[in-house]
DNA sequence: GCCGTTTTCGGCCCGACTGTTTTCAGTCG
């Protein structure tokens, strides 16, 4: 069972409950929402969860009590929910589908099928060529409009978009902006500051005293295809990329709350809010206010967390996931930075499939400024990706020695290591005789080939190669790729017992569309004595700035820089290598 | 529906924008 189906069908009873509003049921929906975001957002079946804890495993998740573990338990026996099924009978409409459409929501949807009979998005579209939809009460030729251009966009829309796309996009835009000289403070907000690894919407947040100005000069930046709303404190707009964007003014005194609040996640500043509350105070998005209404002055984010009782929270860590708890007894840790890296592991060269010479990409890694690269080009059997065997190897190392030798010569000093992405073969065996694998600085151990194994297969498969004592990291342990394909079947808490035991080092790797380890794992994996390494994994040189969205993704996993093991000097590496 | 360092009842975040109203409901984040 996919926790996405379950999840999609908590949110549909969420948007039934809406339509017959009552005084309680304001507050069943929202559980309802929160309990679909928890399974939608878990990192194992929760089939498995209530096969081994039973009820209790299921209450023990975070906004599932008794009567929600009930409705779970009810699904996992008979496949379906009786409330929802009850619900579906008398209104048998697609709500999920046409609460898509942006300006749609549960009440409008059952009104459109009560007078019209609508009950999915095909339907909504003929009434719409009809012109039936304008002559409805309560709806008029302009929401007629609007509802067939959200349709429009929808069926345009990818969904969520790459963090590594969505950033520099953002990025550009706010450089836009600032260009215009009509703002006096401005950041990129919402869960791109979070540095989540895909991104349903930009937010950029600014100060400026000509706030209509700065609209139209928004709205009409080349970028954009058309305005959604625009009002002169908030105009979202859809971009040509396929995005929306949202475009906030405040005043200049408001903006530390401002960026508090729109940096987000929603469940953690509902837990701010309160705990604010708890202290007599009000926050919401334009300050800090005590008792009496009286606005408090906040310079920063850190002066709001300090007023509440706190430490100050880096973005990455704002999800609701036990960081509130952590900043109140100040123990935040000090999550590594992007400066603290002083090397990468994971570099290809145009031997294999990278796109660049071993030349380009030292010259690159100079460029920079890093201290060391591994050259990691795949093996043998991967023969789609021009994989070498021994021999070439043996050539290629003698070329790194030469280069290195020149590259001492130079200013800018950097050390070539040997090193390969050697393939974890079928049986677990490395694809490399022992005497190659013997000449390199280290060697980093990956699956690229049979990912429909069994559970347990793949996982025996992956620790062979990790007690194989050849290998000193296991490059992206999951193998997924970001809205293309999920991991393969593997019981990763195996893989970290592994690891910790034979001193393997886990990767982060930081290509936008892997990210893998992602945030949960890692924070999974950290209960165990284990050390990660953030690398690009570069096929070409533009892609070792790749290494900021995997410092973000272990900054979401709470590492200190203490775990990451290319924070290290050239020689504490060495010695943790030879381990 | 959930939840608890004011615990088993009584709270539960809150403001912007839109369209169609003529004071507000619906939607969104």
């Amino acid at each position: 069972m996919e926790n996405k189906v379950l999840a999609d069908i908590f949110y549909e009873i969420a948007d039934f409950l809406d339509i017959e509003p009552t005084k309680s049921s304001k507050f069943e929906i929202m559980a309802y929402k929160k309990a679909g975001l928890t399974i939608e957002t878990l990192q194992e079946p929760i089939e498995d969860i209530y096969k081994k804890y039973g009820k209790k495993g299921l209450m023990s998740l975070p906004g599932i009590g008794s009567g929600l573990a009930d409705k779970i338990e009810e699904f996992i026996k008979t496949g379906k929910i009786k409330k929802y099924n009850e619900f579906k009978k008398k209104y048998p409409i697609d709500l999920r589908q046409l609460t898509n459409i942006e300006g749609i929501g549960a009440r409008k949807a059952i009104l459109l099928y009560k007078k019209l009979g609508i009950r999915n998005i095909a339907d909504l579209k003929r009434s719409i060529e009809q012109n039936k939809i304008s002559k409805l009460q309560n709806f008029g030729p302009k929401s007629q409009d609007s509802i067939k251009r959200s349709i429009e966009l929808l069926e345009k829309s990818k969904g969520r978009i790459l963090l590594g796309v969505a950033l520099p996009l953002a990025e550009q835009i706010v450089e836009q902006l600032k260009k215009s000289n009509l703002t006096d403070k401005i950041e990129i907000s919402g869960s791109i500051r979070r540095m989540r690894e895909t991104i349903g919407d930009i937010d950029i947040l600014a100060v400026s005293n000509q706030s209509k100005k700065l609209m139209d000069f928004f709205s009409e930046l080349n970028d954009v295809e058309n305005i959604i709303v625009k009002g002169e404190t908030k105009t979202t707009v859809w971009l040509k990329a396929g995005i929306s964007c949202d475009l906030r003014v405040v005043k200049n005194k408001s903006f530390a709350s401002a960026l508090q609040y729109f940096t987000g996640n929603k469940e953690h500043n509902i837990n701010i809010r309160e705990i604010a509350i708890s202290k007599n105070l009000k926050l919401n998005e334009y300050g800090l206010f005590d008792n009496k209404n009286k606005f408090i002055y906040c310079s920063n984010e850190n002066d709001i967390y300090e007023k509440l009782g706190m430490q100050y929270m880096p973005p990455e860590m704002r999800e609701d996931r036990g960081e509130i708890k952590l900043a109140q007894s100040h123990k935040i840790p000090k999550l590594v930075e992007l400066k603290d890296l002083k090397g990468d592991l994971h570099v290809h060269t145009d031997d294999s499939d990278g796109e660049n010479s071993l030349e380009e990409m030292a010259a690159a890694a100079q460029n920079n400024k890093l201290e060391y690269i591994a050259i990691t080009n795949h093996t043998k059997s991967l023969k789609i990706a021009n994989g070498l065997d021994e021999k070439r190897f043996s050539n290629l190392f003698e070329r790194i020695d030469k280069l290195n030798q020149k590259i001492q010569e130079s200013a800018n000093k950097l050390i070539l290591l040997k090193s390969a992405e050697v393939d974890i073969l079928k049986n677990g065996t490395l694809d490399l005789d022992k005497k190659t694998l013997d000449q390199m600085d280290c060697v980093i151990g990956a699956v690229h080939s049979y990912f429909k194994m069994e559970k347990n297969e793949m996982t025996s498969r992956i620790i062979k190669a990790i007690e194989s004592s050849n290998i000193n990291i296991l490059a992206h342990p999951t193998g997924r790729l970001i809205n293309e394909r999920p991991g393969y079947l593997l019981d990763i808490e195996k893989i970290f017992e592994a690891c910790e035991k034979n001193n393997v080092i886990l990767e982060i790797n930081s290509f936008p569309n892997r990210l893998d380890l992602n945030d949960t794992n890692i924070l999974l994996a950290s209960k165990y004595n284990v050390m990660f390494s953030i690398d690009t994994d570069s096929h070409r040189a533009e892609h070792l700035k790749f290494l900021k969205y995997g410092t973000g993704t272990a900054r979401r996993g709470w590492l200190a820089k203490e775990k990451i093991i290319n924070s290290k000097s050239l020689d504490q590496l060495k010695q943790i290598f030879k381990k």
